[in-house]
Parts: structure tokens; sequence; C-alpha cells
RNA sequence: AGGCGCGUAGCUCAGUGGUAGAGCACCACCUUGACACGGUGGGAGUCGUUGGUUCAAUCCCAAUCGCGCCUACCA
């Protein structure tokens, strides 16, 4: 066995390599393509871009969906996480462009071919450093059945169901106004639209006007812009019909006074706005959205006059050849040489930016293919209507539906080479468009052997949003579509819902005819401290793999700004420093850098947050704080593992006999732990699921029953050693069988170090190979005890006490103290007996005393917990003063408490209408208060006449 | 302009119609043979503000302030 020494620290840059070797050596993530759909689990990885690298947002998902997904393994659910790459059409050819400029090249010095073949190269070079990345983080999917969306496979896919879009009338080619971006010299979907409000209190833009001079000389008619260059492109002036400073104007024509043309004065009640501007528009039907449509209301015809580049074409007459901004200022100037100006005022717009390249889009006329999506919508509304599929949190529900309500055709056309391309042909003989699965020779139509493809490619969420049948092997009938398809859930970022879930949505019911996935699960972003959001220009991106293996902070800060240097972080400046610091300040508390906090720590630490929040905010001394429990962990295991190589088997399929009270409490609380991991990780709560198990293992096991366990292994009869030991072991198991969907690589190496003998077996009575591939916990594992939790409440909350009395009065804890315990309840007097040894070590004392209640000597500490009365009698040691100051604190607060219930259960109102049990409560809870109070202001009457 | 979300301890976050919880930080004590990446004890919040519903509101409703996000428009 490939297993470490438990060397003392727990080390995860030790543990996490050597169980990632052995996960990949092993056939534990397949899963079986057995044609039937019961007790399948099925999650498909929200593909990571080739290009990109492992960042915060896929460190959450893969937390995420691998918990769920080794939770259902462990579950013995037929189990497909299914991995892959998306192509990332523009991302990836930016990034390789970005290259070719480093050689003095463009894409267009290649040539198509050429280009293509060089992008495959570089995917082949980078692309699977992310799959790399995943493993570091111990992601559990099947790698056998990784796809990347160009895959031949895929590729037919999505071929298939644009043929079959198009033959059923919803796939469509039209000229319309599309968002074109200069830079990447391409259209852009709605969604792939970035708008920059301008910052407030600052103008971002001017209103320019100026006068178009009427035709038959009789005067002129202002209008104002913000795109003067676009007058170039103008065909008409719309005014409202009831505007009286136009009204006569209607239907008189003005000269262009650059290019020769005259053109209209129109009415059009839906675009003139007499509030707006000067209530006068220039109408330039090519090159905006809303003058196209006036144009195409008033049969203006268009005028396109940019180029693709963004510099005019011939259209712009004297300006042709100039750059749009640099055409801008010279039409202004023009209109003011001659005496055309007039006036501008600053002004605020939106603008529209390229998501990828930032730059400024055009509004432009152009051929692109469409899929009409009302046919498709409705369907994909209904669905989730109907709760066939689910929105966790279900606010997202609203998001999806007004979206889909509301939805335009969708423009899946790029001008791009990396992608896709369009299954169409034009015949240039009889103009004909030519759509099929095979590429053709000939025209369908004509015939003609001169037919050229369609040099575009599809959006790159066109073969996304085929994904979960498109990676199943569709549009074959599998067995894998069989056995997966519909898959159980979808789990990813809600910033995609619009580009990538509703898609599916839409495709997978029109082609599969039944909905991708029943429940939708939608986390938010991870964000700095601050709750910014991560960006290089911020310079607040943490790279999850410093956090995992450990990084200076410099090297974290450099990651950070993009300044990645080899070696030494060259380049640093006192800015990018500041700008990192203020960004994290805890970051000021450690010291010593980025420790490797390993990667279990990291995904229990994501795991801690609620999932459905939408932002969370990385903070660096929580994570801290689960690399120290990952540490409990190891050291907890560690020590029991001295005690425990002898154990005995547990008796066959069942949990130990719980002997003592507290066995059966740890047993009873370990229940309550296991529930909560199932419930945390079935309702997408990992964060219950953490806490729950944080909890216990800390608090409960390591700070209770550990401590139990020491006087039994010192002092113990035989019999009770081996119970405990057997409690304590399986206490052990357990846990790492529950924790090892959150902390896969702690777990399996906890476990491994495990005496056969307790380790959970398969129904065939083999020990597993590896927790990945053994039972989760179950009801059969522990019970709940109430009676035990709550008698083993008595004893803590005695053990709390005296440990108080002791650090209040500054009693060291090395005195020589006797402890007192006196109650009347044969039930209490018998536990304290039983844990006599642990009540002196927990509390230190040299002896302990159970008697009956009796009269109280003078000098003692005091305290009155549940009708138990605690004395430590310290004859010439007590300050008076001191334990006065206490015994007032505890009974000014049982007094408090006491008061405000007493309040409630003075009114009538409320006794008329609280439930019973809740009156019930309050009453009891003022019995025990008086009592205590009573007895502690005997006590305090004491301690007065001694001071 | 419309929609959504958030505002709880110094920080980061849970939570509930019955007078509040965690981690970290803080204070004091303890180097006890799993762990100082530890243990013990403690302090700390008028649950953004103002109204309303209710016997009872941090929780439900309305308004308001502050912050964030999304969608749309912008001559």
């Amino acid at each position: 066995m490939s297993s470490s020494d438990f060397s003392k620290p727990y080390d995860p840059k030790d543990v996490e390599p050597r169980w990632r070797a052995r996960a990949e050596a092993s056939g534990w993530y397949a899963a079986r393509d057995v044609g039937a759909h019961e007790d399948s689990f099925c999650i498909m990885i929200p593909p990571p871009n080739v290009t990109g690298s492992l960042h915060m947002g896929h460190a959450l998902f893969i937390t995420l969906q691998d918990a769920m997904v080794r939770h259902a393994r462990m579950h013995g659910k037929n189990t497909l996480w299914l991995p892959g790459v998306d192509h990332a059409g523009i991302a990836t050819q930016v990034v390789v462009e970005r290259e070719l400029r480093r050689e003095g090249l463009t894409r267009h010095d290649l040539g198509r071919e050429r280009f293509i073949d060089r992008v495959w190269e570089w995917k082949r070079r980078s692309g699977d450093r992310i799959f790399e990345q995943l493993k570091v983080m111990g992601a559990s999917p099947d790698w056998s059945r990784a796809k990347f969306t160009m895959d031949p496979d895929l590729s037919a896919a999505v071929r298939e169901a644009f043929v079959r879009l198009h033959e059923q009338g919803l796939m469509y080619r039209a000229n319309r106004m599309v968002n074109w971006c200069p830079t990447c010299r391409t259209v852009l979907s709605d969604l792939e639209v970035d708008r920059e409000e301008p910052e407030a209190g600052r103008f971002n833009s001017e209103l320019f006007s100026f006068a178009y001079k009427l035709s038959d000389g009789s005067g002129e008619i202002v209008v104002a812009t913000t795109r003067p260059e676009t007058m170039l492109g103008d065909l008409a002036i719309a005014v409202h019909p009831d505007d009286p400073r136009y009204r006569d104007l209607i239907g008189k024509t003005v000269r262009h006074p650059f290019v020769d043309r005259e053109f209209p004065i129109i009415a059009d009640a839906i675009l003139a706005d007499p509030t707006k501007g000067t209530g006068a528009v220039k109408i330039t039907p090519a090159h905006d959205f809303n003058d196209f449509e006036c144009g195409r209301r008033h049969g203006l015809g268009e005028i396109t006059i940019l180029n693709p580049d963004g510099t005019l074409n011939a259209e712009g007459g004297p300006f042709a050849g100039m750059d749009r901004f640099a055409a801008r200022e010279a039409v202004k100037k023009a209109l003011e040489e001659k005496g055309l100006a007039r006036g501008s005022a600053p002004h605020n717009i939106a603008y529209a930016l390229c998501q990828r390249s930032k730059d400024i889009l055009e509004p432009t006329l152009s051929p692109q293919w469409y899929v009409k999506m009302q046919p498709l919508a409705e369907p994909a509304v209904k669905a989730v209507e109907e709760g066939r599929t689910v929105f966790v949190p279900e606010e997202w529900t609203k998001t999806y539906m007004h979206w889909m309500t509301h939805i335009q055709d969708w423009c899946v056309s790029r001008q791009l080479w990396w992608g896709h391309q369009i299954p169409a042909w034009y015949c240039a003989d009889c103009g004909g468009t030519t759509v099929q699965r095979e590429d053709p020779s000939a025209c369908q139509h004509c015939g003609s052997a001169k037919i050229t493809q369609d040099e575009d490619v599809l959006d790159t969420w066109f073969s996304s949003a085929l994904w979960p049948f498109s990676t199943l092997g569709w549009p074959a009938e599998t067995d894998a579509l069989k056995t997966f398809y519909p898959t159980t859930v979808m789990e990813t970022g809600y910033d995609i819902i619009f580009f990538w879930v509703a898609r599916m949505m839409m495709m997978g019911i029109h082609f599969m005819g039944e909905v991708p996935f029943s429940r939708v699960l939608l986390h938010g972003l991870v964000c700095d401290e601050n709750g910014q959001k991560m960006s290089k220009v911020k310079g607040n991106v943490i790279d999850p793999l410093d956090l995992v293996h450990g990084a200076t902070v410099d090297q974290v800060i450099a990651n950070a700004v993009g300044k990645r240097v080899s070696g030494d972080a060259v380049g640093l400046d006192a800015a990018d420093r500041k700008k990192f610091l203020d960004a994290y300040p805890s970051v000021g508390k450690l010291p010593e850098g980025f420790r490797a906090f390993g990667a279990d720590a990291l995904r229990f630490y994501l795991g801690a947050h609620a999932p459905q929040s939408r932002k969370i905010n990385l903070n660096l001394s929580r994570l801290q704080g689960y690399r120290d429990f990952c540490n409990k962990i190891w050291n907890a295991t560690r020590f029991a593992l001295t005690h425990i190589a002898d154990v005995a088997p547990r008796p066959t399929g069942d949990f130990p006999t719980p002997h003592s009270l507290a066995e059966r409490w740890i047993l009873s609380r370990l229940a309550a732990a296991v529930e909560g991991v199932e419930n945390g990780i079935t309702q997408f709560r990992l964060d219950e699921a953490t806490s729950a198990v944080y909890q216990f293992f800390w608090y409960e096991l390591c700070d209770w029953f550990l401590e139990l366990c020491k006087p039994v292994f010192d002092a113990g009869s035989d019999a009770e050693k081996a119970s405990y030991k057997l409690t304590l072991a399986h206490c052990l198991e357990v846990s790492h069988r529950l924790m090892h969907p959150l902390m896969p690589h702690l777990t399996e190496e906890c476990w491994s170090h495990l005496p056969d003998a307790i380790r959970r077996r398969r129904s065939d009575g083999v020990v597993p190979e590896a927790l990945a591939v053994a039972a989760f916990p179950n009801a059969g594992d522990a019970r709940r005890d109430l009676d035990a939790e709550r008698v083993m409440g008595v004893l803590q909350d005695t053990i709390e006490g005296v440990r108080r009395i002791c650090a209040e009065l500054g009693i060291k804890p090395g005195a020589a103290i006797t402890v007192r315990l006196r109650t009347a309840d044969p039930r209490y007097a018998q536990t304290f007996h039983d844990y006599e040894g642990a009540l002196r070590r927990l509390t230190r004392a040299r002896e302990v005393v159970v008697e009956a209640p009796g009269e109280r000597p003078r000098g003692v500490g005091y305290a009155s917990i549940h009708g138990v009365e605690v004395l430590i009698p310290l004859a010439g040691h007590i300050d008076p003063a001191k334990e006065g100051e206490r015994l007032e604190k505890d009974v000014a607060k049982a007094r408090k408490e006491s008061d405000g219930i007493t309040r409630r259960l003075a009114n009538a109102n409320f006794i008329a209408n609280a439930p019973a049990e809740v009156v019930e409560k309050d009453q009891a809870r003022v019995r025990e208060l008086t009592e205590r109070i009573e007895r502690l202001g005997d006590a305090l009457a004491i301690v007065r006449e001694l001071g």
C-alpha cells in the first residue's frame, strides 16, 4: 500500500499527489452503459474553455459536483460525471492570433487552413492542461469519456442538429441589423454584448447638433447625434407627426452636404420623440437598430458606410478610408466649416462593447444565420412550469422565464475560422443554398458544381447547447443515451443561464423529446474578500492552484495582476501589492505567505458556503481554519491508530453494541452527523453538510469522546477497553466515509491506515479497494439515542461548570482541588460515579466526591447546573470578592432570562394563543431558573458573610 | 426604466414567528504523552432605518436608505 508513515503533521503535498496517482491507475470512476435509466446518476461537466486554466469558478463547481458525484457513487448508483472541454470559438481564436502577432503575423497571412492547423496544434499542446488541473482538485469524472466539442462525433452531432433545424424551417438566413465587432471582425449575439455604463457624475460622450438645409432653400432642420459620422448613411429625417415645430416640413427634402443625395423629412410616431434631442432624428437605416426598423417601415433602403474593420467605405465620400473615430472628428470639422454645426452638449450613453475585445460595437446590416426561437422556447417554458425541470434556488425560475418569453431569434453565425463551419453551400449559377449532412459536390437545386461553402462558423454555444446528448453519442440511439439521458443534475454558475442552460433546455426537448436534466443547481460567483468580482484589472484574481500548492505572497500577487514570471516575481510594483492587499486584508495575517492548503481544505472551504448565495467572498483566514481541520482529522486518526490496531471486528452488518453512556452518546451524535451530511448533499446545501461534519468530528468526537477514551485506555477493564476501541474505530471509519465526498484525498489516506477488521465490507464480504468505491454511511451505521444525549449533556455541563469556576476564580490547573457534586437524582449520581476518572482528568481535580444535597459549607466555589450543585471547597485560597462577583454574574444572567420568560407567561394572550408545548417549555425553564437563582442566592449570602 | 438579490459580532458568513449562531480575529489561562495547525474559560451584536400585521417580528407586509447584479433603452 502506498501510504505515508503518518509522520507528524498533516502535509497535503505528500498525501494528495499519491492518491491522485492511485485514482488515475484505477477504474473507480468508470460508469457503465447498461441501457437502463434506473439507478443512474449523471452530471455533465460544464466544459471549460480549451484556452482556460483553472480559476475559482472551476474550483467551486468541482467541489459541488464532485461531492454529489462521489456521494451518488458511494450509494451504489451507476454514476457518470462526464468531463469535456469547449473549443470556445472567439476566445481561442483570439489567443492564437495573439500568439501569431508576436511572430509578426496575422491569421490572414496564414490563410484559413493553415491557421486552423495552428489552432489544433495549440489545442494539442495545452488542451489537456485543464484536465490536469481538475485532477489536482480531486475531481472524479469518468476520464475515459472525455469529450471536446470539435471531436468528429460531436461535430457530426452539430451538423445533424443544424440540418434538422433547417429542414424544419427553424434555421434560416436573413439580412438584418447585427452587432459588429471591428476588432474581431465578426457578428456577436445579443448575449455577447457588454454594456458600459458611464461613471456617476461624468459624461462619456457628447450630443452633436447640426443642420440639414432644405432642398427648396426655405430653411434648415437641426438634428442631434452621438455618432456624427453616421450621417454619411442618412436616408431620412424623422419627426413626430404632432410636433408643431416640424409639422410643416413633413414631405420636404433636404440635401446632404457631403454626398450627392437628397432625402425626405418623414413623420414617424414610433421613433421620433419630441422631448429628445431636437425632436428631429436623422435616420441611418444601415447603422442603427431603431433606424433600421424605421427605414423598413418607410421603404428608405439602406446604405452601409463601414468596412468590416471599422473604416469608412466608398459611401463615405470625402471621408472614405478613414477610421470611424477619425471620420467622426473630420465630419464635425467639415460641418463647422460649412457653417452647419449647431453646437454640442455633454451626453451619456451606455456603450455596447465586445465581450472579448472590449471594442465599441457597430450596428451593421449583414446576412447571418438565425435559429427561430419561439417554437423552441415554448416547450422549454412549459417544462419548467410543469416542474419537469426545477431551478435551485428557485428564484432563478423567474429570470429564466422572463428571458424565454422575451426571446429574440438567435444569431448563430460568426465570422471566425475556428469552430464548426456552417454546412451551407451557395451556388454561383442559380444562387440556391444547399444544406446537408454530407459535403455536397453539386448544387441541390440546379446540379451546378460551382458551389462554395459558407465561410462562417457557428456560435460556440450552439455546440454547447447539444452537450447533454451529443456527448452520449447522439444522433445514434446509444446505450449511453438510454442509460444517462435525461441527466440528473445540471450544476453551473447563474451567469450562464441564458447562454447555456436555456439553450440546452430548448435543444434537449427539441431533439430528445425530454428535458436534458431534472434539476438545475446554480451557484454564485467567487469574489475577493471585499465582494469584488475577480479581474486582472483589479489585480484581485487568485489562482486556486496557488492555494492548493502554496506560494509566496508576491507570487500570488504576480498571478493576480497577470505578471506571471517564472522564478522571482519581477516587475511587481507597490501599486500591485496595494491593490491586492486591499482586496484581501486577511493576507496581512499570513506572515509566511500562502501555505499549501491542499485541495481538500480548499474544497471543504468552498463547500462551507451556502451554494445559493450570489457571492462567495474568498476569506483566507477561514480557509486556513479548514486546513487546521484537516490536520485535526489527521491527528485524531493517528492517535486512534496507536490504540485500535487490535480492534475486534464490528458485529456483522451492524454498528457496535454500545456498552456505556459515552459510547451511546457518540454513536447518537454520529447518526446526527450522517443525517446532516446526507441531507446537505442531496438538498444542495453543502454548507450544512460541512458544518455537520465539522461540528461532530472536532467538538464531539475529538473534544469529548477521544478524551473520554483516554481514562479507559489507561485504567479500564479489558472489556471496557475492547468496547471503547471498537466504538472509537467505528466512529472514525464512518467519519472517513462520511467526509470522503468533501475531502477525498485526506479521507482515503486515513481510511487506508485503519485495520481491516473495522473497515466496512461490501455485501460480498470484501473490503473495498478505496473509499471512492466504498459504501456511504447510512442508518445502519449509527442510531440516535436522545436519552443518552440528555444524560451526557448533564455530565458535559457539569464538567464545564467546574472548569468555569476554576478559570474565573483563578485556580491554577495544577492546584489540588476536590470537587463535590451534589445531586438527588440517582441517575446523575451513578453517571458521576461511572465517569469519576474522566471527571478528574477533564477538570484536573485531585478528587471528585459525589454526595447527596446538604448544607453548604463556607468557602467554596459554587455553581448550580440542571439541579446539580457543584462545590469546590477552597478554604484558605478563595477570594470572596471574586467568588461574589462570579455568583452575581450568574444570578443576573439567570434572572434576566427568567424575567423575560415570566413577562411573557404573564400575558394572557400568550397563554391563549401560543402552542401548548411552547408554554410548557417556558414554564419548565422558569422553574429551573427560579431554583437556580435561589441556590445561587444562598451561596452568595454565605460569601458576603465571609467578605 | 424594469427585474432580482443583499444589509445579522471587528471580519467572512449561516439562521429562525417564541429576546440570536459558526469560523476567524480579540482577552485571560494552559507548553497535559493525537494535534500550539492544540486545549480551557471569557468578552462582544437595539439582526440597515421607519411604520404595519401579530399575544410575540431579526424573520411576514409596506416604505425608506445603502450596496451589488441582471435585462432593456439612450438623437
